[in-house]
RNA sequence: GGCUCCUUAGCUCAACUGGAUAGAGCAGCCGACUUCUAAUCGGCAGGUUGAGGGUUCGAGUCCUUCAGGGGCCGCCA
């Protein structure tokens, strides 16, 4: 148990007491009962709210409720002292004795500290990316997928199960374009003359998937109609944009567990059976939609359309889920395809969408709802889009232009790494400002290669602890005794430490992986800081010539600190660096 | 027009889902390299959290009105 917790027991151990000892009512509500560290240091180490929150319903003063806990704390072990602030806070110091402790449970448990049964091993699915696979992924797509895969690593990292997905979105008209795209490419391939119009993808990409369908098939597709390849040409070409997909997220070290395919939704009934459930449900209507109001749209003119009830949970306006001409919009196949995920027995689903996709948001949210009686829990978060710069210019993409960003493009020119920790050090909800010569820059203003240095640091000082002698091996430092590390810095980093696996849980909680990163950036800054005061204060380096003993116990913190980057940068799937160069 | 996300120091962003005197970095100014790599550190300065109202012990955070910006808005997925 995280130390955090472990006083927050202690609290409510003593309110519980109280309560016994006719000091406090008895049934009084302490769920809202938090320890957490202060804002202000000087504060203390940790504060708690529990006199504020239950003076209300205790009807006693805030001050009186605290005052009776200060006492009641300040005889434990762990308590330094406790003093009553404020309106009615309860500020705790608490033992060095602890901090210490907490160097050795962190080595002890190595990369398993921080780790939390949060979860409790309840099934999550996480969707991300699901780009058309009509083409290599973009930059857009490459924030969803980092995000997607830093949060699904966040969550397992917290106790869930989770499962990464994509769905393929193979069954609207956009892969017919692809498939005869491909064609043109195929009869180029097979020695024709093509031109690309209008609807069809012209990129260079499919170069050399219209080769190896002419590899397949030979000549056999020349001359013939639509009809006779379109079947055969659009699943060759499909498959091949994803294997290509497949190998873009690669480049950025994400594997999915599951591919799901829009168009095994159709033909089975699985759309059918949906939509039944909805019905039974009384969710599902014919009628009329009304025009937009406010805006324009050309040749408006009522339908009759089959309509799904969203406002029914919290949509604005009814949905369509047939066209007039009586096929499926794309909603329907969604609603299926999340009815599925709900029948796949997942106890959460998280969708990772594009900001572009925003409007989605509460029709998706109404069908999940609906579908599950409200059992699924279900968040959908938005990754605003990525403004590329270069030399502090923005970049404009387009397409034709040829000046389009791939996520190959941009992981070539910066690496796996920077691409990921950059694309994380924002909420996904704020926009994104990306510079291509900012975030291969070694200073500080790099997020990147600032915590990178940290962990730098730490394995250059293992080199030079051994060339000078020094033995050290794992099990040793796990016992380490640290009576040595007193000073506020040294402690100050194993404060820092300690605050680990709360921060985990509420990443994961909110699920906002971009804590991480801001709290590595934080631990780095602890560890640089401590690293320089050791130019003033020798006793404060980290080998101590003379003194074996002291330069083990400073190792053996190191180690600790070596421990939660790793950890955390793992998470966000970025390798420690062992030495810069 | 509707929905949605956003607006915090000159700039780029945090703020532990309601806690105390709102924090970092950059830019600016001053200072630290004979070192465990200065790719770093210390200090100074910088604020009516877009504006108003509300909820309560307490609001950057929740509700509401307004202003500004991004995104989306029936037979494209």
């Amino acid at each position: 148990m995280d130390l955090f917790n472990k006083v927050k027991q202690h609290v409510l151990d003593e309110l519980n007491s109280m309560v016994t000892a006719g000091e406090l009512p008895s049934g009084l509500d302490m769920t809202s009962v938090s320890v957490e560290p202060p804002r202000d240091p000087l504060h203390g180490d940790m504060a708690t709210n529990a006199a504020m929150v239950l003076s209300k319903s205790a009807k006693i003063s805030p001050r009186k409720i605290a005052e009776n806990l200060a006492n009641r704390l300040s005889n434990l072990d762990i308590v330094e002292n406790s003093q009553v602030a404020g309106p009615g806070f309860l500020n705790l110091r608490i033992n060095i004795k602890a901090w210490q402790a907490i160097l050795n449970r962190i080595l002890e448990l190595g990369s398993d500290y921080g780790r939390s049964g949060l979860g409790e091993n309840l099934r999550v699915n996480v969707e991300f990316v699901s780009a058309n696979p009509t083409g290599p992924l973009h930059i857009g797509h490459t924030r969803g997928a980092v995000f997607g895969d830093a949060l699904s690593k966040l969550l397992s990292f917290a106790g869930y199960n989770v499962t990464r997905e994509y769905y393929i979105n193979d069954g609207g008209s956009q892969v017919d374009t692809l498939a005869r795209s491909v064609y043109l490419r195929y009869l180029e391939a097979c020695g024709q003359e093509v031109v690309f119009e209008e609807g069809t993808y012209p990129g260079d990409y499919l170069v050399p998937v219209g080769q190896s369908l002419k590899e397949k098939v030979g000549y056999d597709y020349m001359d013939k109609p639509e009809d006779y390849w379109i079947n055969d040409v659009r699943k060759f070409a499909t498959d091949a944009m994803m294997t290509l997909i497949k190998g873009d997220l690669a480049v950025l070290g994400i594997h999915m567990d599951t591919f799901f395919s829009e168009k095994s939704l159709y033909g089975g009934g699985k759309i059918e059976k949906a939509i039944e459930s909805l019905k039974s449900k009384n969710l599902i209507y014919d009628g009329i939609l009304d025009s937009p109001k406010g805006k324009k749209v050309e040749d408006w003119e009522p339908r009759n359309q089959t309509l799904f009830k969203s406002t029914s949970h919290g949509d604005d306006v009814d949905r369509p889920i047939k066209k007039s001409d009586g096929a499926w919009t794309y909603f329907a196949p969604d609603i299926a395809y999340h009815f599925d995920k709900i029948e796949r027995n997942f106890d959460q689903l998280i969708d990772i969408f594009g900001a572009d996709h925003g409007g989605y948001v509460k029709r998706m949210k109404a069908a999940v709802a609906a579908l599950s009686d409200d059992k699924v829990k279900f968040d959908i978060k938005l990754t605003q889009l990525v403004r590329l710069f270069e030399r502090g210019e923005p970049l404009k993409m387009s397409k034709r232009a040829g000046t389009f960003i791939t996520l190959r493009d941009l992981v070539d020119q910066v690496g796996s790494d920077v691409t990921r920790f950059v694309m994380l050090t924002r909420k996904n909800d704020a926009p994104l400002d990306f510079d291509f010569e900012k975030v291969l820059e070694q200073s500080k203003d790099n997020p990147v290669y600032y915590v990178q240095y940290a962990s730098a640091r730490i394995h250059s000082v293992f080199r030079k602890a051994k060339e000078a002698g020094i033995q050290f091996d794992q099990k040793q430092m796990q016992n380490a005794t640290f009576c040595n590390i007193t000073h506020e810095a040294e402690i100050k980093i194993a404060k820092k430490l300690a605050e680990w696996p709360r921060l985990v849980e509420i990443s994961a909680k909110t699920h906002e992986p971009h804590r991480i990163a801001f709290y590595l950036y934080e631990l780095a800054s602890d560890f640089h800081s401590l690293w320089n005061k050791g130019n003033e204060i020798e006793k404060l380096r980290f080998i101590q010539e003379n003194d074996q003993p002291l330069t083990f116990e400073k190792m053996a913190m190191i180690s600790a600190v070596l421990v939660v980057i790793s950890s955390g940068l793992a998470i966000l799937g970025v390798e420690p660096a062992t030495e810069m160069n």
